[in-house]
RNA sequence: GCGCCUGUAGCUCAGUUGGAUAGAGCAACGGACUUCUAAUCCGUAGGCCAGAGGUUCGAAUCCUCUCAGGCGCGCCA
């Protein structure tokens, strides 16, 4: 509808332009957004204002040109009006409004979807984290965000491939295997020294058991590099499958799974190496590589290769983003704890040492997930192994109030996880809210069917829905595929969690005060496409959040 | 010391990227079930948008400074 609207502007600015009636401006800029009063109509621009200030004429001089150029359009506006300092305020009728309607039933699940990406190439890489462990909750999070994210950017027409980065390559591999190593020996009865930097969660002593059960007492005869290769391989082999079932537990799925050691098998990070060294963009000193991340804007040139000989978690990161832009993805979105932000400008460097536009890399920033249990913070740490994992939460409040949370604020601002609000059954939980608004509806259809109505489109009458409860639940629904291609644009997916929020609040008022089926069959009939559509618009809403759209509760 | 993020109602947070009288939810108070699911709704109250300057027709939003909190500033990952 907005767009229909714009079109018409548009086309009026653009006549009045070439009668030379109004300055000329570029349209592209143009302007029109729902204003935030209802008596200032549907919807809104400030166009007026805009070219007035190019010109020093007086704005509503110039906005009287405009309402009377479009004071024609009677079956689309009710009212074109001036207010304020020079907006043009504009009233759709209630035909129009309607109108939506047909479009939303017979869209169904692809209402919502448009072509704004035009098909551009896009990455989206979250979670990736390391095989060491469990997915605790800040993972969750990322991949909640990552995940909704990548839904979004599909549904607005990007061509999008999810990608889980496997960091099964360097040190911590190492620290994983000499762990799992010592629970073994230790079960043997073998005291063994654990190492400092250890991974000293419980889940170590499981994999040594569980290997014990395949491979009884073979490892200690073993030498002990050997011994530790075998404990790493098989627990990285454990814990991803792990990862993986919690992930799918999640309803979250990856397109990809990208294994860091297949840079080093297939010698990207060796080329990568060459590449910048053939371009002078690295340099030896001190007895190490630097890449030269300063002439691309960061503070301070990065190793490469440290004097040990061995590499930089970076090295193989920008080998990893060379073969993302070598897979011919023109829009790479990296989804990464927030204590990893130091490290945007030195990506946004090697992007553009390797010719790509630096702006084509966006990196979203992750704050912080606390838990709250009856109002005391639960302590976690990682190194101490005492985290609570993502897989305990699903278990505890389930996956679709826990999607939702980590979706409730804007993903760079800390979020409190208040398990005892997850759990409650009632108005407070905006998740039960919002399905019981699903429910409600599909309980209303059953009924309505029980008494022989069946909602048809083609019997939807223009001029039945009048009242203003009727049309601030289309106006609302008719937003919806503003709201996916906005937070496809800026990346921020969790205004669907605001937007369904606020659709299952107009519902509920909408059932409060009016009813749905009555002895009015005309009214009966486009009340019923109504709150189909608006249980469209739930479900494809909820859909993009991963979270399930329930026929009753 | 330098850099990034945050500061909006008692609490938790939105605010469509500069628009009109700043919005929700919770908590508080008062109401609504003989009615398609009360896991619901309606009403009341609540504000120096951290503070001070600046930019312009117009600022919670942009710029500068100050204050408060969080996080970075490894040849860790």
């Amino acid at each position: 509808m907005k767009e229909q609207v714009s079109a018409l502007l548009r086309k009026a600015l653009q006549e009045l332009m070439a009668k030379g009636a109004i300055p000329g401006c570029d349209l592209e800029s143009l302007s029109v957004s729902v204003p935030s009063r209802k008596e200032f109509g549907d919807f809104s621009t400030n166009i007026a204002m805009v070219l007035a200030s190019q010109t020093k004429r007086r704005p509503r001089e110039i906005a009287e040109i405009i309402q009377e150029s479009m004071a024609g359009l009677h079956d689309v506006f009710d009212r074109v009006e001036i207010a304020g300092p020079g907006f043009i305020n504009f009233s759709v009728t209630p035909k129009m409004w309607v109108r939506v309607l047909h479009t939303i039933l017979e869209e169904k699940e692809r209402f919502g979807t448009s072509g704004f990406g035009k098909g551009k190439k896009v990455q989206v890489e979250f979670v990736s984290a390391n095989p060491t462990g469990p997915l605790h909750v800040g993972h969750g999070r990322g991949a909640a965000v990552g995940d909704t994210l990548a839904r979004v950017l599909r549904a607005a027409g990007f061509e999008v491939e999810s990608e889980y980065y496997i960091n099964d390559v360097g040190n911590q591999m190492n620290i994983l295997g000499l762990s799992v190593f010592c629970r073994y020996r230790e079960l043997f009865g073998q005291e063994t020294p654990f190492p400092e930097n250890g991974y000293k969660g419980e889940y170590i002593r499981d994999i040594a058991r569980k290997l014990i059960d395949l491979r009884g007492e073979e490892l200690l005869a073993l030498p002990k590099d050997e011994a530790i290769a075998l404990c790493r391989k098989f627990a990285a082999e454990i814990i991803l499958d792990g990862i993986r079932e919690d992930l799918e537990l999640f309803n979250v799925h990856f397109d990809h799974w990208f294994s860091e050691s297949t840079l080093y098998r297939d010698h990207k990070v060796e080329h990568t190496m060459d590449f910048l060294k053939d371009r002078d963009l690295s340099y030896e000193a001190d007895g190490a590589l630097w890449f030269r991340t300063t002439r691309f804007g960061d503070e301070k040139d990065r190793v490469l290769r440290k004097q040990d000989g061995s590499l930089t978690y970076f090295a193989p990161d920008i080998a990893y983003h060379k073969d993302k832009l070598e897979r011919g993805f023109r829009k790479i979105i990296d989804i990464w704890g927030a204590d990893h932000h130091g490290y945007v400008p030195r990506m946004k460097a090697a992007i553009e040492a390797m010719g790509a536009d630096r702006d084509c890399f966006h990196a979203l920033l992750i704050q912080l997930v606390s838990l709250v249990r009856e109002g005391q913070p639960v302590s976690m740490s990682t190194r101490s192994g005492e985290f609570v994992t993502l897989r305990e939460i699903i278990e505890e409040v389930g996956k679709d109030v826990c999607r939702y949370f980590f979706m409730m604020r804007r993903s760079d601002a800390q979020l409190v996880f208040d398990l005892d609000l997850a759990k409650k059954r009632s108005d407070e939980n905006p998740v039960y809210y919002i399905q019981y608004a699903h429910a409600r509806i599909c309980s209303i259809l059953r009924n309505a069917s029980e008494l022989g109505h069946v909602p048809d489109v083609s019997r939807l009458e223009e001029d039945a829905l009048t009242t203003g409860d009727d049309l601030d639940l289309i106006k609302m629904i008719a937003g919806y595929p503003d709201l996916v291609v906005s937070c496809a644009a800026d990346l921020e997916p969790h205004r669907i969690s605001f937007y369904l929020l606020e659709l299952a609040t107009a519902f509920h008022r909408f059932y409060n005060r009016n009813r749905v089926i009555s002895d009015d069959s005309r009214l009966t009939m486009a009340r019923l496409i109504l709150v189909v559509a608006v249980k469209q618009v739930l479900a494809n809403a909820l859909g993009l959040m991963g979270i399930s759209a329930p026929e009753s509760m």
